[in-house]
DNA sequence: TTGTAAGCGTTATCAT
DNA sequence: ATGATAACGCTTACAA
């Protein structure tokens, strides 16, 4: 392996001397830094990123924890860190953490030694957990059940967009409309949403039925299908459904295509997260469009002040983004 | 900062034993053990990973570098890289390349250094970077551009493949076929599709029209549901398309309904990838099913062969991966 | 079984 | 403008 030392040596300075260079700092003549570039690319000198993170303490690096790295959701949501990271000049690393145990061991600093900070998607971990999160490290928390704990915390505009959502299948004339959900348990994804599906109702001085309150255990497409067909096969009384996300709102609209319900003509079915298939789609989803970009800066933002000490470490926010309501042909266009 | 030092001070040992303690080694008694542990846990020791691995030269990471995470496809990838590594002990960290400029960056040593291989995905790239690849770090790469050069490879079927699927589409009797593709330039997916496809047309005796060879600059759904809208509005005679990949395939069957195409029975379309949303699509899409799971595996294998130097330096393997035709109503069932 | 010494490659500090 | 020195926190090799 190259050093800086043989570099030094080869074009005849000091390690200091190279390092200065390596670094653009300015006070090298501009003859030095030519005879030690020379050096360097006649060596084919490489940096060693390890002993410069142990020396610098910083990495340049922030992590990013998600449940699941193939999913569209989760997908534009690194999408849009990394292009607000790199704009800081950060680069992104992503480790799937797919269960509450890797959550929490993500956070355990042994790894984040290795970024500077780390934007954590949390999906297992509840506000039971929250105290877990008391490190001392940068740590940006995304996600809807963990509030006011002991870091910054980015969350989705849940329930203000699940009552829009809701509301809207009611003004284009659905009566009952039904939710689909994962299972409910304290504060969460879909609990937020479920109270707003039911504070749309209630503004709209229709009845909650619990038979249109549909819970199931994973919210992707082929459990989205499964419970349309159920329902539909059922003879459950519907004729609007709100689903949580796009991936279950997909789902439903190929159940329901198999039951042969015409959507929009016999049921509406709006989703939530904009994911980019929702537009192709046949016919074209409806849904909620969180701004992801948004987040994502506001969540990158957040952890670079923690990064660079310029926030006290005694107060943290909560932000909660931003969303529009994106019409299309499964609610009748 | 709490440094093994620190942990060493007050367990009343030295930073050895502490050493020992944390990386299991055997000769420690248990009693001292014991010490060592509870002061790690009082002051809430957490090792550094930096001087960790200047002083191992390892990591215990290895490096993902993709065009796009944001993608169905890449999606699959990671996720099935993830899994072959976590079997393998490893844990994967993920890039976003989206240029041949990062792809080139991905592989300097000054990243690598911070992995102890690297798989790079080259969507970019070409044999003409062949050179660049010759790095004496481990690395394997995926894709279509790379063949014979001083690195392990490991591609799709994609020749085979793209023969079988065209193939396929004849034999439901489609006289007139079209193929999808991307920017053809020497040796590439889309290259490597189109000349399946061709054979596929000439095994079975058809002639192939220039007409019927469609190109995009992307390979996403949009620009599927913009060409399928312009062959269909510009008159085209065409009863079937391959499409090189799942995306464009789903747009093209948006692009089709909306020109009041029915599928399959006016055209049928098969696509490549088998991504998650085609089985679920309306209708569900006919496609190329390549053995994800097995080509991550061997990707993993073969670069830790290389870390492991269990593989002689001069010799290198290229990997095809296999295949399956998933039938679906996209082609009539 | 435990401890000592040295060094991984880099850069901050201070001196020249 | 350049260089000497000393760390960063850890582990390998060896000694006790």
């Amino acid at each position: 392996m190259v050093t800086i030392q043989d570099v030094a040596k080869a074009a005849g300075v000091s390690p200091m001397t190279v390092s200065n260079v390596i670094n653009d700092h300015p006070n090298v003549r501009p003859s030095t830094r030519e005879k030690v570039l020379e050096a360097m690319a006649r060596l084919d000198y490489r940096v060693n990123v390890a002993a410069r993170n142990l020396r610098k303490g910083r990495t340049g690096v922030i992590g990013l924890a998600v449940p699941e790295v193939n999913s569209p959701y989760y997908g534009r949501l690194a999408a849009g860190i990394i292009t607000a990271a790199e704009r800081r000049g950060l680069r992104v690393s992503i480790e799937q953490t797919a269960s509450r145990e890797n959550e929490l061991d993500a956070l355990s600093l042994s790894r984040n030694h290795q970024y500077d900070g780390l934007i954590l998607s949390a999906a297992g971990m509840s506000q039971a957990d929250a105290e877990r999160l008391k490190v001392d490290h940068p740590v940006v928390v995304l996600g809807d059940r963990i509030f006011g704990g002991p870091v910054d915390h980015v969350a989705m505009p849940n329930l203000e967009a699940a009552r829009a959502a809701t509301r809207h299948l009611i003004e284009r004339g659905c009566r009952r409309v039904a939710i689909l959900c994962g299972a409910v348990e304290e504060v969460d994804t879909s609990s937020l949403r479920l109270t707003g599906y039911r504070q749309a109702l209630e503004g709209a001085g229709l009845p909650t039925d619990p038979a249109l309150i549909q819970q199931v255990d994973r919210l992707g497409m082929r459990e989205g299908a499964r419970r349309a067909r159920e329902m539909a096969e059922g003879g459950l009384d519907f004729d609007g459904v709100f689903c949580v996300t796009d991936s279950l709102a997909m789902g439903v609209l190929r159940g329901l295509t198999d039951t042969g319900i015409r959507v929009p003509d016999q049921a509406r079915v709006i989703g939530f997260d904009n994911v980019s298939e929702s537009e192709f789609f046949i016919p074209s989803l409806s849904t909620v469009d969180p701004d992801h970009d948004g987040m994502a800066e506001r969540a990158v933002d957040l952890l670079i002040r923690r990064i660079e000490q310029t926030e006290p470490s005694t107060r943290h926010h909560d932000f909660v983004g931003d969303f529009s309501l994106v019409i299309r042909e499964s609610t009748g266009g």
